[in-house]
DNA sequence: AACGTTGTGTACATCGTTGTAAAGACCCCG
DNA sequence: CGGGGTCTTTACAACGATGTACACAACGTT
């Protein structure tokens, strides 16, 4: 165990109140008495024992970050995003996975860490407006991704609608006129893949293309394979898609796997893009078009409105964050 | 404020004594008074404050993870694996950065987060044997990574020297004369990298190649780009490589990026693998190669180290735990 | 009837820290 | 010299939970 504040006061014969006064900067210490002190404090390598001092003042300096699965490269940039930032705010980042698990998120955001942390931020994927309403753990709480109508809660996302209609629009545009999109989940309403394909939807109707169900392929965890599954269902239709939409990057660069493996050319025979803008878009072969949520600001925003909500209460309105994105083309969607 | 165990008590009618033995399942308390406080328990969601209990107790159920950069694919990889299996000890995870940069190494070691971690395990890239020794801190540690010699810690890693042997034997079996490495770390000595290119050379020896300087490029980061750079750097030579050993798969990754921009096949006319075996590798263009350090069993190993220094104490002997690898051969490597 | 045993509940101190209140020392001013 | 202020330091309580020690009842045993 190391050195108390107790120990540190005996050795400098001063009482423990006064050690304390000379750690908290207090401003009126005699020099010569602060010296003393600060001579034991070095001596002894005191360090205050956080628990007893949240004990007493309530809060920890430590924040949760709930997401689905940390090895996704893009939760693992958020995650970077996010404990970058919250330096800024003194805060140190306990990072926590729910494998998108419903259970898992419920615990978390009910509290299962409740008076260890003073704020949680989670990104949903399971989570439905009702768990949160019916939340009777009092730490703040910020959402990240879609909001959760009637969820009375801070939330942080972007317009997934513009985004994907962005993307396909820009598909159209290429003169590609069989569009597929990757990742629908046909069992969860009202999430991000909803969102992303009614943005799909739209762009098809502006640029006149009829909208083929078919063409639409479901994945259920949004990895590389699902991505590469999922291609080569499309690839074994009669009439093949000459571009798709991938609901996130990690499937556009599982669906480019099996395009390669079947000796079919990216771009020039199918054109992919994707969503996220992972690092490893700008250095697949080839790299990779995408939808670029501005992370940072999604970090920026999300730990704003956390203390926001730590400082002033429950009271506050729930507010909502929005995001910017941007368009970026790459190789895998530019023929030459 | 969530309820404490007073208002628990006040509410049921007993002690607060009697309700911290419901609690913690005291086998002495009549069932009568049993659902009594079970009842108040409910009514009022009580919820242990972690911070009281540790101060009394002693332990939090939290340990630290200390990685140079979580969006590096293997270090979320490994993270993602200590978090998992830390659950089967009860141990909740708190992951740091430390950016590879040594002051925040050693902050994290000499126990910046003192008293709120039971234990830590750290990823060092910069952090001496010296830093080690001269540490104060009494918190339990475990080191990832390379053995510091005379540093009187826990460690876990892999044989490096032998992993990078296999890969460089295999690239020479492949009949290739000019093989390259890309990841030397020129004012860091004794670390991973130093090892790694001591098995490439070994290697070269065995093969009975030279070994060439010209070949052995630098790193910063090991991030794609360095790779990428690097491997610019490698083709402008007069007498370029055929084959490249890069210290890990990222920068693998970056560099078989440059070579696709400069129009070179792999592995036809550059054979490549890596290091890390991170997923990423078994869907790139062309999949990669690579040295697969068993991930699992670091993280149990390192675990296990950590729970025995937690249960013993100091008195412990500092042990070395020694995790498997295995070559994998994907196409990057495999010439039809 | 006296005694131990077993089961059940409580009072109190304690962990390390900090806010409150107050005591003491000192100085300045009228 | 007294009243007021400014410094400086301290004693004490409190945060929430738990270990220790003990009180008390109910029971069986001698």
């Amino acid at each position: 165990m190391g050195a108390s504040i107790k120990d540190v006061a005996e050795r400098a014969g001063v009482s423990v109140k006064t050690v304390s006064n000379v750690v908290n900067g207090y401003q009126f210490v005699a020099p010569q008495t602060r010296a003393k002190v600060q001579k034991a404090l070095d001596e002894l390598d005191y360090r205050p024992n956080l628990s007893a001092r949240l004990l007493r003042g309530g809060r920890t300096g430590l924040i949760a970050l709930a997401v689905p699965e940390i090895r996704m490269p893009y939760f693992a940039e958020l995650a970077a995003q996010v404990v970058h930032i919250a330096k800024d705010h003194g805060w140190t980042v306990l990072i926590d996975e729910t494998q998108g698990i419903l259970d898992n998120e419920r615990l978390v955001s009910e509290g299962l860490k409740s008076h260890l942390v003073d704020g949680l931020i989670v990104s949903p994927l399971a989570l439905r407006a009702r768990d949160v309403q019916t939340r009777r753990d009092r730490t703040p709480l910020v959402l990240l991704g879609e909001r959760l109508v009637h969820a009375p809660v801070d939330h942080v996302s972007i317009d997934n609608v513009a985004g994907a209609q962005a993307a396909v629009a820009h598909l159209a545009q290429l003169g590609r006129r069989r569009i597929a999109a990757i990742g629908s989940q046909p069992h969860v309403s009202g999430g991000t893949a909803a969102l992303r394909l009614k943005g799909y939807r739209q762009a098809l109707r502006s640029a006149r293309l009829p909208y083929d169900p078919m063409l639409v392929v479901p994945a259920a965890h949004y990895h590389r394979s699902d991505g590469a599954q999922a291609m080569a269902t499309l690839l074994d239709l009669d009439d093949p898609p000459d571009a798709v939409f991938c609901l996130n990057d990690l499937m556009a660069l599982g669906a480019i796997r099996t395009l390669h493996a079947r000796g079919l050319r990216v771009p020039e025979q199918i054109a992919v893009i994707g969503f996220d803008d992972i690092e490893e878009a700008r250095f697949s072969t080839p790299t990779l078009s995408t939808v670029a949520p501005d992370k940072g600001q999604i970090a920026r925003l999300a730990l704003g409105l956390l203390e926001r909500r730590i400082t002033d209460g429950d009271s506050a309105q729930p507010q909502e964050g929005y995001a910017d994105f941007r368009l970026v083309v790459r190789e895998s969607t530019t023929v030459a």
